[in-house]
DNA sequence: GTGTTTTTAAACATAC
DNA sequence: GGTATGTTTAAAAACA
């Protein structure tokens, strides 16, 4: 058969770097190949051809592709914002702009260079996980601050207002309405409109998300698209021409003649209230990104007016020029007097002021959303244990953190090998799997390590079927399961696999009988499957001498086992403690239990198992494989005539734990080839 | 361009 | 007949 004359071909093939090469193709290419062209054909052809499979896959989608579309705006936000700041800074090569960038290790090249050209993906291509994640949580808190930043001032000059009117104004007649209400009328539908644009320019920038619930209430939507740094210019406007202000008015929910209920909403102090209220950033840049050069600075010395700033009144469409402060108090005294004109503008800049709050409360949410879903993702560019710590990686140098077996893997750290898509579609049909299998972390390690994450996240798992389901056979303490119990595996270790159950079934069956090291056992009870482990290490080539790629996989193999204990203290530092307990490493390493001969694994394997392997120094029993039934009558199985794994004892009496995890050093083989 | 590996889909067979 | 299990083929993709 084919496959037979396959597995021969890759047994006498003496393809030298093949270790990691086909490792790498196992783990970017299988997954990636298969995954592009699968996934698509999944999502379409599944709907028509199984309705349940289908609905599945595009259960699927639509989360994952929001996903990306928010990691896209992210990227708009992160290069809006590198605008801003590449503009904004005098000089770039400043030593702000160079602590900032340094701070959150973005290069300084990249981040003071390429927004204005870089398109999402770019950006994502050029800068490594942790630095785009970095990236983002900056931006985001730029973001953030400004949206507190305005809305602290809006705070303040509504309160300023009405205590102003509420001592001064009492005394003063009522003004005529009439036409100031009208022009203040129109005022609104010119905001309306300046918010509309803003929102349809937010829009195509990707900055604001168009959502179904946002998209049909203007009320919502428009002062959700408003930045900060424009609203104060929204009130300037000229009479709008066209629509009645009473329609703009009702339009946009504005109810000038209601009361303010609205009002005590924000009195109360916000939430999110800046501990970083002063205008620097996290990483000690100062928050001079913006337009809003006019007005913080200047309020807030003890001898100025919230209201009053660069010489002119701050009233939202005012703007008239007043020499100094007495005459801007005169100026507001008149001017901005209890009236019903100010009262509107009040409500108005009350519905601001919600609004802002509003977005912020989102943009808040989305951040945090951001944030965990960056945090939890499980393929970083650090190969092994991907998903622990990406704060861990953030605090890496690149070179800690980068693949160490980078043959396969561009040695150009800023491309992220399944950052990409596979990340950032963590739950998405996405195959490409992007690390472990191909940098040559321990299955069982990085499960062990990781094993909660898989558990709940649902990302992909960066293994091959193959290995997962090795993984699962071996994690059993007499080495064999029946296929039903390889899907409850699948199922309990990983999140990934309760969904779209009838193709990664299928594919589990695929791989069990497709290959030679996967051997099925006749039981009474039913067949069982279980591992021929010397079968399975034959599928990586055992010669990888000479190989350019097998010696630079041996450097780094050895630098990460030098660097080991840097990842380790760092890990300590992540912000998954739960992953780091002792408990939780390697729980599951009974693939390590397995009697092994190292006689098919070339002797840099052995190198670099002994030197490179994160294995944890284990050995904990397993503690995911209680749902697995001890198979019985192993004798009878002998009897069925097919050849009996040599490496595999189907009785687990004969089976001694502790020996065999003796014996076996994590192998390399799946893990490091 | 070729070979390898993996994934996915699908058809088919068999057993319960 | 439906379902689970197992086998096989084919196509696609990524990578060396």
């Amino acid at each position: 058969m084919m496959v037979e004359s396959a597995s021969e071909t890759i047994r006498s093939a003496p393809s030298g770097q093949n270790g990691v090469g086909s490792l790498s193709g196992q783990a970017d290419g299988g997954g990636g190949g298969g995954g592009g062209a699968g996934a698509a054909s999944t999502a379409g052809g599944c709907a028509g051809r199984d309705a349940a499979s289908g609905a599945e896959s595009n259960g699927e989608m639509s989360p994952a592709e929001l996903l990306h579309f928010q990691q896209q705006q992210a990227l708009q936000v992160a290069r809006q914002f590198l605008l801003q700041q590449a503009s904004g800074l005098s000089s770039p090569g400043n030593n702000d702009s160079k602590q900032s960038a340094s701070a959150v290790q973005v290069p300084v090249s990249v981040a003071m260079m390429s927004p204005q050209m870089l398109t999402p993906q770019q950006m994502q291509q050029i800068l490594s996980p942790p630095q785009l994640q970095a990236l983002l949580q900056q931006q985001q808190a730029l973001m953030l601050q400004q949206l507190q930043e305005y809305y602290k001032k809006q705070q303040e000059q509504l309160h300023l207002q009405l205590l102003t009117q509420q001592q001064a104004g009492k005394q003063q007649p009522k003004e005529a309405l009439g036409n100031k209400q009208l022009a203040f009328q129109q005022q609104l539908l010119q905001m309306q409109q300046l918010q509309q644009q803003h929102l349809l320019n937010l829009q195509r920038q990707g900055l604001v998300s168009l959502q179904p619930n946002q998209a049909s209430g203007p009320l919502q939507n428009l002062p959700q698209a408003v930045c900060p740094t424009d609203l104060p210019q929204l009130w300037k406007g000229e009479g709008a021409p066209g629509q009645p202000a009473e329609d703009s008015v009702k339009q946009e929910g504005l109810d000038l003649t209601g009361t303010a209920a609205t009002a005590t909403s924000f009195t109360a102090p916000p939430k999110v209230s800046p501990p970083l209220s002063h205008h620097t950033l996290p990483n000690g840049q100062p928050t001079v990104l913006t337009p809003r050069r006019d007005s913080s600075s200047h309020e807030e010395t003890p001898s100025s007016h919230p209201l009053y700033g660069h010489g002119e009144c701050k009233w939202p469409g005012c703007e008239t020029l007043c020499e100094d402060l007495g005459h801007f108090i005169k100026h507001l005294n008149t001017e901005h007097a209890l009236d019903d004109r100010s009262t509107a503008q009040c409500r108005v800049q009350m519905q601001v002021v919600q609004q802002l709050e509003i977005q912020l409360a989102k943009e808040s949410e989305r951040l945090q959303a951001m944030m965990a879903h960056l945090h939890m993702r499980p393929s970083e560019p650090k190969p092994f244990s991907p998903p622990v710590t990406v704060s861990a990686a953030d605090s890496f140098p690149d070179g800690l953190v980068h693949p160490p077996t980078s043959a396969a893997a561009p040695v150009t750290p800023l491309r992220p090998p399944g950052l990409g898509s596979a990340s950032l579609h963590s739950g998405g049909p996405t195959r490409r799997r992007s690390s472990s299998d191909k940098f040559c972390s321990p299955i069982s390690s990085e499960l062990a390590q990781n094993h909660e994450f898989y558990k709940n996240a649902d990302v992909r798992p960066p293994f091959t079927y193959a290995s997962l389901i090795r993984q699962a056979i071996l994690e059993t303490p007499d080495r064999q399961l029946t296929l039903n119990e390889i899907y409850n595996w699948f199922t309990r270790m990983f999140a990934y696999f309760r969904r779209n159950t009838a193709t990664w079934k299928n594919a589990v069956r695929h791989n069990l009988s497709l290959h030679k090291c996967f051997v099925r056992v006749e039981n009474v009870k039913g067949a069982v499957w279980t591992v021929d482990e010397r079968e399975y290490q034959k599928r990586r080539p055992p010669k990888m001498t000479g190989s350019p790629t097998l010696v630079k996989n041996m450097i780094s193999g050895l630098s990460y086992g030098a660097l080991n204990a840097s990842y380790q203290a760092a890990l300590a530092e992540s912000s998954f403690p739960l992953l780091n307990s002792p408990g939780m490493l390697n729980p599951g390493s009974t693939s390590s239990l397995l009697p092994l001969s190292h006689e098919d694994v070339g002797a840099p394997v052995e190198l670099l198992s002994s030197n490179g392997s994160s294995s944890p120094p284990r050995l904990s029993p397993p503690q995911y494989g209680h749902q697995v039934q001890v198979k019985e009558e192993p004798a009878e199985a002998e009897e069925d005539g097919r050849p009996r794994p040599p490496l595999v004892p189907p009785n687990p009496n004969t089976t001694g734990p502790v020996e065999d995890r003796d014996l076996e050093e994590e192998l390399p083989g799946e893990e490091l080839s």
